[in-house]
DNA sequence: AAATAATTGTTAATAAAATAACATTGTTAT
DNA sequence: ATAACAATGTTATTTTATTAACAATTATTT
């Protein structure tokens, strides 16, 4: 029995900080920093020291008692955790402005996870080239999906074709989805789906600066 | 004593599904529906029945038995929840890749929220006007923020400057922030941040995928 | 050498969120 | 009229996540 497969029952949150410790740690590794402190991951991130080593506890790392945790040490092990060994392949559909900036700013970004392959309906874009990633005909999606062994797909389609998009490429046997689109699609359980809208984030925070005005209004007028 | 002021207390999560719902429901009603049960609301965002109307009675909204929940009169509840009366007005500071596919996915969409100002540094952008939006020079922040009542920003300027621009927003008198760097942001308790990073999104669902594989190679193996 | 301070690692307690259980109520079918 | 059904609304339970408490360790100061 290897001991691949533990880290299975991690808390979805902790997997969640364990991507935004590294972003941390390689940022201070990059400016010569060796060692650092529960508190000081906890400052970058605004959460407590103790929810820090919580995590690392979690994932087994110890840190030595005056110095605190081995950047380079802890940076590896976090890829053990949540990278896969021989590296993921994404494509992204939908070469538009969203499209193009989650390419721009993504490429390169990580060793273990790449995006690989662009694919549209505009004959403009196909053929194109877009940050090294090259823009196919989304006609030849699932060709390229299996040919390439492309396991993550990003959606960034116009919403109305969001859940054709999305069962081509569960068609195609792709193993986890990123919809960025505001209709929800539906997708077996065997794929993992993640969906985000940033409308969503925004009326949360117009929530919350609505509630601390009323606050406010409320002290004053006692 | 008014009623305002109640809600104060709604879990976090309950504030993020409102808005879901509110997308759905908007979507329903232009497709010409009247009402919709519990069930169909929870398909649509690929959650339970009860959680929604454990949501919708903490709200205090009843449907009726047979018909379920009326669209029309739970959109406008919803919108009494979360939007504020007067309405919010939002600044988008960095019009580059990201900042205007926001700006373009955003403008228009809802009626209490709307993003009135963009910011940017690149003299080729000021002046010119994205969906409506005028770009201004960054320098001008502050006065425009101030002379128009501006709430809360949206910070997608590269990650080198994001604390400083941070600062400044700060420093005008934002009193939310949705920080789309990839550098976490300080800001004082009394402003609300919110922070997004696509890469640690794409990493939960490598993570997930890898683990699923591992789990169908140990199946396959006994 | 002893006391102090700063830090880690772990268990215990609390809080937040989700789910389950179930009573209630109209509607439809018999 | 009554039984069966399909919904809602609410309370109770369970699960997940965070925070608190504290013991252990080692460098530093007195
Ligand atoms: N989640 C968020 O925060 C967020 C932010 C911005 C935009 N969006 C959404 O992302 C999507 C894309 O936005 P955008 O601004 O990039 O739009 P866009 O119009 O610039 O880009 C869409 C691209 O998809 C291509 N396309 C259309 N149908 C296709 C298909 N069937 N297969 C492959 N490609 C296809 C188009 O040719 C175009 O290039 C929209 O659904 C928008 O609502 C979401
Ligand atoms: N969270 C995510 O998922 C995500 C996705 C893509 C990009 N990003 C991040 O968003 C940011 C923007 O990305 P992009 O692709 O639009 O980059 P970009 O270079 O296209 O745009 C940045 C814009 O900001 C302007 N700018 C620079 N300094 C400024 C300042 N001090 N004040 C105002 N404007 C200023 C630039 O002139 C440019 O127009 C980057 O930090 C990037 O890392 C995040």
């Amino acid at each position: 029995m290897e001991d691949r497969g533990t880290f299975d029952n991690l808390p979805h949150k902790t997997i969640a900080r364990l991507s935004q410790y590294r972003r941390a740690l390689l940022l201070c590794l990059s400016r010569g920093k060796s060692h650092i402190f529960s508190h000081e991951i906890a400052s970058i991130q605004h959460i407590t020291p103790v929810q820090v080593r919580r995590d690392l506890m979690l994932i087994g790392y110890s840190g030595t008692l005056r110095k605190g945790y081995n950047i380079k040490e802890l940076i590896n092990l976090i890829g053990n955790i949540i990278d896969s060994e021989e590296g993921i392949k994404v494509a992204i559909v939908g070469m538009g402005n969203l499209g193009r900036a989650l390419i721009n700013y993504f490429s390169g970004k990580r060793h273990k996870l790449s995006i690989i392959a662009g694919f549209d309906t505009n004959p403009d874009k196909i053929g194109n080239t877009m940050n090294g990633v090259p823009c196919y005909s989304a006609t030849r999606m699932r060709e390229i999906i299996e040919k390439e062994g492309i396991q993550i797909a990003i959606i960034t389609v116009p919403a109305e074709n969001a859940s054709q998009t999305a069962n081509e490429l569960v068609a195609a046997g792709i193993k986890g989805l990123l919809n960025y689109t505001p209709k929800p699609i539906d997708v077996p359980e065997y794929v993992y789906l993640e969906e985000y809208d940033m409308i969503t984030t925004l009326e949360k925070v117009a929530f919350y600066v609505k509630m601390k005005t009323l606050e406010e209004e409320d002290i004053t007028t006692i």
